[in-house]
DNA sequence: TTGTAGGCGTTATCAG
DNA sequence: CTGATAACGCCTACAA
């Protein structure tokens, strides 16, 4: 009975049951053209009675346009990919778009695959959160291609891309001087970095600081850090830093905890990140280290838990379904034509203060 | 110079500057046929040259296959969903298919958009988790259109649909006698449900009780709940019971305020579902009341911040992330030709007894 | 081994 | 107002 597939019908089939020509039933179907009145009316009939609905491949086909962008960021499960691409979704939608999702758990080549794939599949715009700030002549194929990007979360100076970026240095700044103005005097960092593209962390001769690297989040919350504590004349130290390679998942509860029993006694910490953050208060709890007593604690990202657990989280937020939506918002424009110069848009955060950063030393100290 | 946009090298290109055929280049480029040797590496190097990379829209025109599915959601920002997609992804992409998200925020009249649209686009397969029990006709146009469908979280008994989803009435007799257990005798439920296809809960003749509605996950928690109430033959009251409609939220943290100080005074609080779980344990951190000594809680969905608060919380728990991947794994099947009849998977939970769940009534009454 | 021709479904152009 | 026809880029019979 219904051997050789459910067929979709199309306009060819909507035609012959109209009994008009292909053009006609593709103008009347379209509304574009004119059509006699009843023309178009046999027409509808016969489409609703077919069930007709246009196939959009051949229509992209025809018109090049797909009507579809892709994100490219490390991991859908992550919060803030999550709410990042929420927002993407949102504005595409509003557009008449689709979005396709793809993860590059921070690897390159994943995300070279996934550019490639995505412009194959001729999207029309890309909003990436690209993983290397070094490795980035996929994207420039894309640019290469007429294929607007939108960087999120890290801009890529050297390249001529829209960015949407969280004020990062600015906001590590702020929160380290809210614990120097509480009184803390040893404050540590706990940072997730790239495995493969370390920063480096270099004292100068006079006593200051650098942080070697590409511009990318983490980095810039460093450079905010010691930048805080030079304007403050407070002393810096390399126990102070704790980096996580973010791919080495085993080494990061271990990383937390010798930062926390260091021989330096850290009398806060600075956590940079949703990850270094969940990681510390983890570490925290099981070394039943009493905060703030002890110990105060800064998170970065607002995420569901800050309320919940004791004492609420004092942390830097920042709005990732803000800056995906901001993402989409430049892409569209683009999409759209705007050919003026790239920009980099710096998305504020709010130090949220709780309960878990307090005066140093305590009065019970 | 470059006016006319730069246009992605074609097929074409590759052979005119080869000095061959457009046949002879797509062989030489696709890799199928007979091509001369040095021919091959005269298409190759023009192909190399141009930066040529074949049209996915016109190769799936011919084809027929667009080598992408469609997911539909009803926020990607929800943990459950954001797993999910993860685990759908990973799936498409060992089977070197793209994903296409949406949100349909439990609204019918968005899911139907959705399915329509990612049909259109030729999706050739679809992951759903359906906002409604009763209105399905879209996904019968799946059906009709030769496209599977796999159903996630819920199960659409009188659809041709596979589906996955958790053991939600074990899951709930397994949480209740552990609370019944525990000695407790007043044991309140927390759900958030439908908005529009609200579950009506009626007590029979007998003293039986019984919920009417489709079999949604809240629904089939429900009945787990009130079946191992009854098997101890302990009372059941609607007072014990509270619908939080999903779509208003306002009203979310009143409801569960009112549960914990309704005069029938609960002593165990089961959450059935990760937004519920959130609201009852706000809910009580903002009354100040003690956990577990004057009320034990069990949550359901293990989110990130479960283990981080005080007392750790006692769960039920589904994996999205398995769920995610056993429907794309179901999806792919499908796709690849499966006749098979439909599947109805059911994903075990586990109950992790954390330390909010205890004895009642506890030594110090 | 290589080239020619046709079609996937839609839309636009051009005659009638 | 309507119909024939071509084109988007790729793939595949079929012919040379």
């Amino acid at each position: 009975m219904d051997h050789g597939r459910n067929r979709r019908p199309t306009v060819a089939d909507v035609a012959r049951m109209a009994g008009v020509s292909v053009a006609t039933a593709g103008r009347a179907l379209g509304g574009y053209g004119y059509v006699g009145e009843q023309t178009r009316e046999r027409v509808e009939a016969a489409s609703r009675e077919l069930g007709y609905s246009p196939n959009v491949v051949a229509r992209s086909m025809r018109s090049g346009s797909t009507r579809s962008i892709g994100f490219v960021g490390s991991d859908i499960a992550d919060p803030y990919f999550a709410e990042a691409m929420r927002g993407i979704c949102d504005v595409a939608h509003r557009e008449g778009y689709e979005t396709i999702l793809t993860n590059s758990d921070e690897r390159l080549d994943l995300e070279q695959l996934a550019v490639r794939t995505l412009l194959d599949k001729q999207v029309e715009g890309l909003v990436v959160a690209p993983s290397s700030m070094t490795h980035v002549d996929h994207l420039k194929d894309a640019k290469e291609q007429g294929v607007p990007v939108v960087l999120l979360d890290r801009d890529l100076p050297q390249l001529d891309f829209d960015s949407v970026v969280a004020d990062n240095e600015t906001a590590a700044y702020a929160a380290i001087s809210h614990l120097l103005d509480l009184g803390h005097e040893r404050i540590g960092l706990l940072a997730s970095v790239s495995a493969s593209e370390q920063p480096e962390i270099r004292a100068g001769t006079d006593g200051s600081w650098a942080v070697l690297g590409a511009d990318r989040p983490s980095v810039e919350r460093i450079r905010g850090y010691l930048q805080a504590l030079a304007d403050r004349r407070a002393p810096v130290t390399t126990e102070a830093i704790t980096l996580i390679a973010a791919d080495r998942v085993g080494g990061a509860d271990a990383a937390a905890r010798a930062l926390l029993s260091s021989a330096w006694q850290p009398t806060a910490v600075f956590a940079t990140d949703n990850e270094s953050t969940r990681r510390i208060f983890l570490a925290v709890k099981a070394e039943g280290i009493k905060v703030p007593e002890h110990l105060s604690l800064l998170g970065f990202d607002d995420t569901d838990w800050t309320v919940m657990v004791d004492p609420p989280l004092s942390v830097v937020a920042q709005s990732p379904l803000a800056m995906g939506r901001m993402a989409g918002e430049r892409l569209f424009s683009r999409i759209k034509g705007d050919r003026q110069p790239k920009r980099r848009i710096v998305q504020p955060t709010r130090l949220i203060i709780r309960a878990s950063t307090a005066v140093w030393p305590g009065p019970d100290w």
